[in-house]
DNA sequence: CTAGTCACG
DNA sequence: ACGTACGTGACTAGT
């Protein structure tokens, strides 16, 4: 340590004898807390992410400055006294969004139940109040530090008078003292409204001169001294363009610094002794941190109200590198009493790509270390007895995607009993815990970074554990006989892939790239201009200002240019066509025939999807890197593209499993609606069934026509219909529309009253569920917005029925792997595409495979109506020809 | 990093 | 007086 640092240790500890006072921007560190965490919600429904961060930040830095006194400011009303002033410029101002705006009253009552006093005044924003009492202290003698988001705040910095901001989430702030705000600015605090004046500040509205950034506006003020100064020796300013910037906007410059000065002579009243921190109500404190769900801060209120229990810091925990295979023998047998928690390091998302660079293994609060990198994986050998023991108890975050990396490793995770991605998502399938830290953080208010793998790994076991009791029995069904074990389902489809054959991948590139470039030729000679067709902003401009075209839709940026509002121009302009096609070919030539090569891997010749069985909110999978689940089918052009997708070798063939109108059989179940039943039951088409219904034909005289808009009415039904939406879908007008749901709904009265029932349920519970108790929830069912709360009911429409749809695909999936590995098969899932399985299967086992399927999917969750699948096989997914055997209608 | 567009169920 | 079908992911342009 050396002597400037001692001496500024001894000035901090001559200042804590002197009484102190904190000044808190209420306003500002609600926001940025709220935009540094995930959206947080109690069960009750309440946002609560920012009143925690807020808290999080508040403490701590109580904790470091220990003041005496302490005040919250808030803004007051949206006209504040300089907004009146200068309405122009910060009228733009937006509004919180819904989540944020109950918090504000949140934070008044934690405050409320703290003791700690808090400020507003009509007209006023916070930074005023800040001001006003930072004056008045600074007469009393009382040292200052203020704490807030917003830099204007800088301008109030002396000796004595400290600024703490935030700078990115809520553990990183920095403070300034006169000495700092020089290092940074270049300039003396007061000086820094002058700054602002010139710069502005984007993030508050205020204007600046335009074309004066921060560079220009310190060498200024550095050479002026302030606006005044400047605009008197103008002409001594260099830059021609310069002095014409400051020169136009004079006027702004001022009115720019007046918006970022700080009111310092509010009518506050001037005893600081009401703001002395008191004691809490620590009863009215713990309902509210109960209420709320903190509960760190309870416990940490409980701890210090009976006896402190010192929790294990991170730092404390020792790392134990493993470097021999006595050390692993001896983790075998301790493993074996309590599990072990279990961590994998690697250099990529994805199993199939990333390389195993470490692994983290928590046994009873000690953590081992195993070294991958370099010397090649001797110790991986060590290690695989404990890993591929089923016996020992492995805690997990995301099992799936060490059980594919280990796969390639030659090791066979097993044991995996505990995986707190999918007990987090069974729990609340809205929340992203896609990282540990972030589940850890949500479910134990531990704020841990997302790389400490050390500390995390150390608490795997015990958030399981937590996660675990915090969930309803339903719950953890929902986990152990679906989740968990269609985890290791997914992980060997996954290791499986499935063959691309590059050569017809490049064929189909090359052809896209002669008639794309065609296209190009002839839109471009249309057009009078060579223009970036993939620019919907260069696009836009050619059509609607070049080519004068009429103008259907705009969007936040410019001009629709979506192939909606092309079809609507399509007879009106020769070139419409040729976009059309060109979009169509250059999204198949970039999506598919292009990127799809690159994700050929160089060992298996395969493509290798992630399927994130933790990422949607209604219980489907969805397919990444690539997405294997929208590959073309609706239009020929692209569903070529499937050709490329083969059986591994003449010796397989690729088989899809495919349920058919799995929703609607969904609805039919949880709606219990007879006529729905019996249709299903009797086998009748849906589609012209309802047609036959809401336009009260005979279903003999049911046409085409009838049909495809009975189709969409279907559709519509399952989305959470509105006769807008149908009219838009099938061109009817809205009249129309409204008369075809109301005869839908006369027709299925039980759909009618699922529909009312589960709104209601929603609202009553918060949430919507399928059939195996999966929840969504949907506090926007009360929102005071319409358009939110609309949302929020097609979503509790749609969520049961879709993921009931889901739940029991993924019922039969177990089933139909286990049938597979019971009967010692060789053919394997490969894909899943939300109602259709694809399979790879030797052509031997074709016909059991066949019956199989059919029979796992078919009985997979008894449902008031029966469930059908039908069976297509083919060398590739293009070639699929319909299975019929005898003795089977079809 | 967001917006627009478009592929799928 | 709003603005509108539900659920996904990838690519491209442009900030």
């Amino acid at each position: 340590m050396n002597i400037s640092q001692l001496s500024i240790l001894n000035e901090k500890e001559d200042m804590s004898m002197k009484e102190k006072i904190m000044l808190v921007d209420g306003n500002s560190l609600l926001y940025r807390a709220f935009y540094a965490l995930p959206l947080l919600q109690s069960s009750r429904g309440v946002y609560t992410n920012g009143v925690y961060g807020f808290f999080t930040m508040f403490n701590r830095i109580l904790a470091e400055e220990n003041p005496s006194h302490v005040v919250v400011a808030f803004d007051k009303s949206r006209d504040t006294f300089r907004q009146e002033l200068y309405k122009e410029y910060k009228a733009k101002r937006l509004a919180p969004p819904d989540e944020l705006k109950g918090q504000f009253g949140l934070l008044r009552e934690v405050l409320k139940a703290r003791n700690i006093c808090y400020l507003e005044l009509d007209g006023y924003e916070a930074d005023d109040i800040i001001g006003t009492l930072c004056r008045q202290a600074g007469e009393k003698k009382l040292e200052t530090v203020i704490v807030t988001g917003d830099s204007d705040t800088l301008q109030l910095v002396r000796d004595g008078v400290s600024v703490i901001m935030t700078r990115k989430g809520i553990s990183d702030t920095q403070k300034y003292d006169p000495a700092k705000v020089k290092e940074k600015w270049e300039v003396e605090p007061e000086q820094m409204k002058d700054l602002k004046g010139l710069m502005g500040d984007a993030s508050d509205n205020i204007p600046g001169v335009p074309g004066v950034g921060a560079k220009t506006a310190i060498k200024l003020i550095k050479e002026f001294g302030g606006l005044e100064e400047l605009y008197e020796g103008l002409d001594r300013v260099k830059g021609k363009k310069l002095v014409e910037k400051l020169t136009e906007y004079r006027e702004q410059a001022f009115l720019s610094r007046q918006l970022g000065t700080i009111v310092t002579d509010l009518d506050l009243g001037s005893d600081m002794e009401v703001y002395r921190i008191k004691e809490a109500d620590y009863e009215g404190l713990k309902k509210i941190y109960k209420e709320l769900e903190f509960n760190a801060f309870l416990k940490e209120l409980e701890d210090k109200l009976s006896e402190p229990s010192a929790a294990l810091p991170v730092e404390d925990l020792e790392l134990l590198e493993i470097k021999e295979a006595g050390v692993a023998r001896s983790l075998l047998k301790e493993g074996e009493e309590e599990g072990v928690g279990l961590l994998l390091e690697s250099d990529s998302q994805h199993p199939m790509w990333a390389s195993l660079q470490g692994l983290y293994l928590a046994i009873r609060g000690q953590v081992y270390y195993l070294n991958l990198q370099g010397q090649g994986q001797a110790g991986l050998e060590w290690l695989k007895p404990l890993l591929e023991s089923s016996s020992i108890k492995k805690y997990m975050h995301n099992a799936k995607f060490a059980q594919v990396l280990l796969l390639r490793q030659g090791v066979k995770l097993q044991g995996v009993v505990g995986d707190t991605m999918l007990m987090a998502y069974a729990i609340d399938p809205a929340f992203d815990g896609s990282e540990l830290s972030l589940t850890m953080y949500r479910y134990m208010n531990l704020n841990v970074d997302r790389k400490n793998y050390t500390f995390l790994v150390s608490r795997l076991k015990e958030l399981f554990e937590h996660l675990e009791q915090k969930a309803e029995a339903e719950l953890k069904s929902l986990y152990y006989e679906l989740e968990l074990p269609l985890s290791k389902v997914l992980g060997d489809m996954e290791y499986a892939g499935i063959r691309v054959d590059r050569d017809i991948l490049l064929d189909i590139s090359q052809e896209l790239s002669e008639r794309i470039a065609k296209d190009e030729e002839k839109i471009y000679a249309l057009a009078g201009s060579q223009f970036n067709i993939n620019s919907p902003k260069q696009l836009g401009k050619v059509l609607f200002e070049d080519l004068q075209l009429r103008v259907i839709k705009k969007t936040k940026t410019g001009y629709a240019t979506g192939a909606e509002v092309l079809e609507e121009l399509y007879e009106e302009h020769e070139i419409i066509p040729l976009i059309l096609e060109y979009r169509q070919l250059s999204k198949l030539k970039s999506t598919y025939a292009d990127a799809l090569q690159a994700c050929i891997h160089p060992d298996s010749g395969r493509v290798h999807t992630i399927f994130k069985q933790a990422q949607t909110v209604t219980g489907r999978l969805s397919s990444i890197e690539p997405n294997l689940q929208n590959i073309p089918i609706r239009m020929e052009e692209g569903r070529r593209i499937r050709r490329a997708f083969t059986a591994g070798d003449e010796k397989h063939l690729i088989v899809s499993a495919d349920y058919s109108q799995i929703d609607l059989r969904s609805l039919a179940h949880i709606s219990g609606d007879k006529n729905l039943i019996n249709t299903f039951i009797q086998g009748i088409d849906i589609h012209s069934r309802t047609a036959a219904e809401i336009f009260h034909v005979p279903l003999e005289e049911v046409s085409p026509e009838l049909r495809y808009r009975a189709k969409a009415v279907n559709f519509g039904i399952i989305y959470g219909i509105s006769d807008f939406g149908l009219a838009r879908d099938t061109g009817v007008s809205r009249k129309e529309a409204r008369k075809y749901i109301d005869n839908y709904l006369d027709s299925y009265p039980g759909v009618k009253r699922y529909m009312e029932e589960i709104v209601h349920f929603g609202q009553e519970h918060g949430y919507v569920e399928t059939i195996l108790k999966r929840r969504r929830y949907l506090p926007d069912l009360n929102a005071s917005n319409k358009i939110r709360q609309s949302l929020a009911r097609r979503m509790a429409l749609n969520t049961p029925i879709q993921g009931t749809s889901a739940d029991i695909i993924k019922l039969a999936m177990i089933e139909v792997d286990r049938e597979i590995e019971s009967r010692g098969l060789k053919s394997r899932l490969l894909l899943q595409v939300h109602d259709d399985l694809i399979l790879e299967v030797p052509r031997p086992e074709l016909e059991e495979v066949a019956w199989l399927l059919r029979n796992c999917m078919e009985n997979a969750y008894q449902l008031k109506v029966p469930l059908v699948v039908s069976l297509k096989v083919g060398s590739n997914w293009y070639e699929m020809q319909e299975l019929r055997w005898p003795g089977s209608d079809n």
